[in-house]
DNA sequence: TCGAATTTGTGCGTATGTATC
DNA sequence: GGATACATACGCACAAATTCG
């Protein structure tokens, strides 16, 4: 059985991509130009160029044509331990090393936790927490969304009840956690990554279905675990860099 | 302007696929009956439906039905620096952690350092190297994929200039470097993703278009990187997980 | 500034082949 | 074998964005 022709087509296209033929930013040939070469139905050239935009090959400018995608530099999103202990987040931090001002937007509510976040904090699903959900920028631009779950078991009454208020407000999870008495030993993040959700691609500014990272965070002290993020970054925009120590 | 037909019909089903109320393995309807719920024409549901497909969500069966994804349980590919002290490779200390046999095959060449791995190993493009092109596997399965560079100015001559071959194999690049005096500090790892290549989704058994996650690691020394890597795991069956000490 | 041509995005209706049940 | 459902393909139509004379 041979390949359907739009995907022999997207393959031509492909290969003169990345083969350096077609460079960044060069134009595709139009639709109406791939049905005639190919003698094909427009359909079908519209599908092959579809593909390729899928695979992040290629994008179209409505009215003008479609183009090879200018690999965007990539910013880098460091999360080393030498940078996180130097206190705050490692959003903070890391947008310091690079040079370029952090800020972030956050609300916080009661929440009970659902049965992946429970999991992961060794409670049960339902348990009282504090969800806080930021929204990261630098240059004015979003460049990463979290979902912070905090067990109300831990810090109910305490000063850092509330993450964004109050004399600790805005210090990051580790100093605050020490308040309490909970020392911070280790932190586990889970990288994987999947096709932005709608409401994601509004808040990061992104196409519907760009790619992105998704780090399951979670910190614990010695004896257990006392929060866990969920973040999402733009992975066209960002690549996560993690610094580890050998010895 | 309203949002297309075609997406708002995947909205709904997106919606519905990610709070549970089509759980894994349930059936879509078939995109006849998604055209009468909606009253537009069989394409259009049938567009609805591809998107879905194209972002992960949904599996079509040819004859039977469009059906939502099984997320198959993610292995995790351990990624600490406790771990790696241990000796061997990374690769190795994960699949030893999980409890499943590591394997790999390799095989060895010299040749001209691309211009980007020349820059992260400190050279110039065109410089030579030892290139090692690993798979490594997991009961059987193809688990990840790297290419290793390392520099023939270091290694030319030495006892450990062909990685997978005399006293030194298969120990690991901290353990071989150190034969021949580089004591490896530090390790960086550049996390991105990206969709399959053709040539890697056959090497790996996935679906060509399928997300992989890259690590672009850098081995350095205190005075100079030594080696490069170039990793590629599928997203669907392994995350990735940074154990990070903090302080 | 205006208008025509081009190109993409979306949509309709139909047809054929093939896989599944 | 027949009904159903998906995969691919053809040809057409119109709207919106862009380009250019």
């Amino acid at each position: 059985m041979p390949a359907p022709t739009y995907q022999r087509i997207a393959d031509d296209l492909r290969r003169a991509i990345v083969d350096g033929d077609l460079p960044p930013g060069a134009k595709l040939p139009s639709r109406h130009e791939l049905a005639r070469q190919y003698e094909v139905s427009d359909r079908v050239g519209m599908e092959a160029v579809r593909l390729l935009i899928a695979e992040g090959f290629v994008e179209a400018r409505s009215g003008s044509g479609s183009y090879v995608r200018q690999r965007p530099e990539m910013q880098r999103l460091t999360r080393s331990w030498y940078t996180q202990r130097k206190g705050g987040s490692p959003f903070r931090a890391a947008m310091a090393a690079a040079g370029r001002p952090g800020t972030w937007e956050c609300s916080t509510e009661r929440a009970p936790m659902t049965p992946a976040i429970a999991d992961r904090l060794g409670a049960n699903a339902g348990d009282p927490a504090m969800r806080t959900i930021y929204t990261f920028m630098g240059d004015g631009e979003p460049v990463m969304l979290s979902i912070s779950w905090e067990p109300l078991e831990l810090t109910q009454g305490t000063a850092i009840m509330l993450p964004e208020e109050g004399p600790h407000a805005g210090k990051g999870v580790i100093d605050r956690m020490a308040v309490i008495g909970q020392q911070i030993t280790h932190a586990e993040e889970a990288v994987s990554a999947r096709p932005a959700l709608a409401t994601e691609a509004r808040r990061l500014n992104i196409r519907p279905g760009a790619l992105v990272l998704t780090i399951a965070r979670t910190y614990r002290t010695d004896d257990r675990p006392v929060e866990a993020a969920d973040i999402v970054i733009p992975v066209e925009r960002y690549s996560l860099v993690y610094e580890v120590p050998v010895r």
